[in-house]
DNA sequence: GCTTGGCCTTGACATAGATCAAAAATGGAT
DNA sequence: ATCCATTTTTGATCTATGTCAAGGCCAAGC
């Protein structure tokens, strides 16, 4: 079992800021261990604090009257979630869940809060923090009013290479059913895509691996939609 | 002319901030005038510094390469736009316009960095309006993603309701084609709906002017989506 | 080596909503 | 009031994607 110190100070939250102030984040800190499949919180559930994901994976995600379900995001190490409703107060506005064995950091509402208001450079890395996520929500609501679902797929794929960096080859870190939900589609309709786009000799799928052929073709279909059979 | 330390200290954003501190931001703040359609920035554009909307409306929107365009917000009296890059640094992540006349204060970015590292209050502030511009895009993404237009609408109606405070009937803050822009269709689109619930004797609409005439009814069309005849 | 159950894929079909085109209504300006 | 430009509505059609149903695949456990 690692210190607890070095994770905390490894994590992009708290970046800069002075040995002493980590102590203080590690003093309020509660590990939290979920096993794959378990939920974390629900829609509507009360403000439980800011979760840091040490090791793991979580899905945040809405589900509609009728049972289908979109992702929100998919948080992985070192990322945080749940901030939300720590400087609003009100209730969890989805749901999440650890897609595998994860290991988290609690940080109790109030405790955050206090830390925050006495620690301005945590501050603005939360501020930072959300602006990113602010910057995601926008690409996604673009994505899914603006673009059809093979161009967000090709999109995902380009956002996936990049943050592989493997120029060629990425392996999707979700199964393909999540995927859709993902892209805010179902699994049958993406299914037909990612064989449409092999047929078109843009990608190549084996499994969870997809190895980028075109990586121009992809970029223009993620760009334009342009789908010149 | 107001005096504009007047105005500051109405806006929410500088709620709770001591005298002092109302007039260092007032040194900071920029007045800006825009008129009607005028573009206060684009996609790309380096980042100017965070606006707060005196008096007037904005849309926040991105366009498609099709030319499709969705809007992300619209921002009115008291509210601000603009943080994102002010607390990532890059490029704007979408478009700003005037839909009326408006003026606007724009706060540099490196001046209000710096406000906000000394004042933790204002900190808090920040972290409070950014959270519930994360909520609000949670929202729209489901609605974009998990429900149908006339649900949207009927959400929208809602939403609007509460906003005007009034039970039964409501004006839309922004034309008609604009609207459907905000729910992520086409006038045509949005045009059919109104005719349909209006048949179904959900709504009557004058122009502008919409009026509830089965509230529950409405409720049920946004939460299931349950289209019944 | 089977069998079970979770994914994933494929096929046939249904439909919400987009597109294209044109008419009608609205609302400022003159 | 009249005219022009914009916005809104209506109609006919097209299409991407969802739905329903069935079959295939692969890994885990017996």
């Amino acid at each position: 079992m690692k210190n607890i110190l070095n994770i905390i100070s490894a994590i992009p939250l708290f970046n800069g800021l002075p040995d002493d102030q980590l102590s203080a984040i590690r003093q309020i800190a509660v590990e939290k261990q979920y096993n794959k499949g378990q939920t974390i919180f629900s829609e509507g559930d009360e403000t439980k604090g800011l979760f840091v994901v040490v090791e793991g994976r979580i899905k945040i995600y809405k589900v509609s009257s009728e049972g289908k379900e979109q992702i929100l995001h998919i948080i992985e190490d070192g990322q945080s979630f749940g901030e939300v409703t720590v400087f609003t107060g009100q209730q969890m506005p989805a749901n999440a869940q650890a897609l595998v064995n994860s290991r988290l950091l609690l940080f109790p509402r109030n405790a955050i809060v206090e830390l925050v208001t006495t620690t301005p450079s945590l501050a603005l890395n939360l501020l930072a923090i959300m602006s990113k996520k602010l910057r995601q929500f926008a690409v996604q609501i673009e994505n899914l009013s603006l673009k059809e679902i093979p161009a967000r797929l090709a999109s995902y794929l380009i956002y996936l290479a990049e943050e592989q960096d493997s120029e060629d080859a990425v392996t999707l870190p979700v199964s393909k059913g999540q995927l859709a939900s993902l892209l805010g589609t179902i699994p049958e309709t993406l299914s037909r895509i990612f064989a449409k786009l092999s047929g078109q000799n843009l990608i190549r799928v084996e499994g969870p691996r997809i190895t980028l052929l075109d990586l121009q073709g992809i970029e223009d279909l993620a760009e334009h939609g342009k789908d010149f059979e």
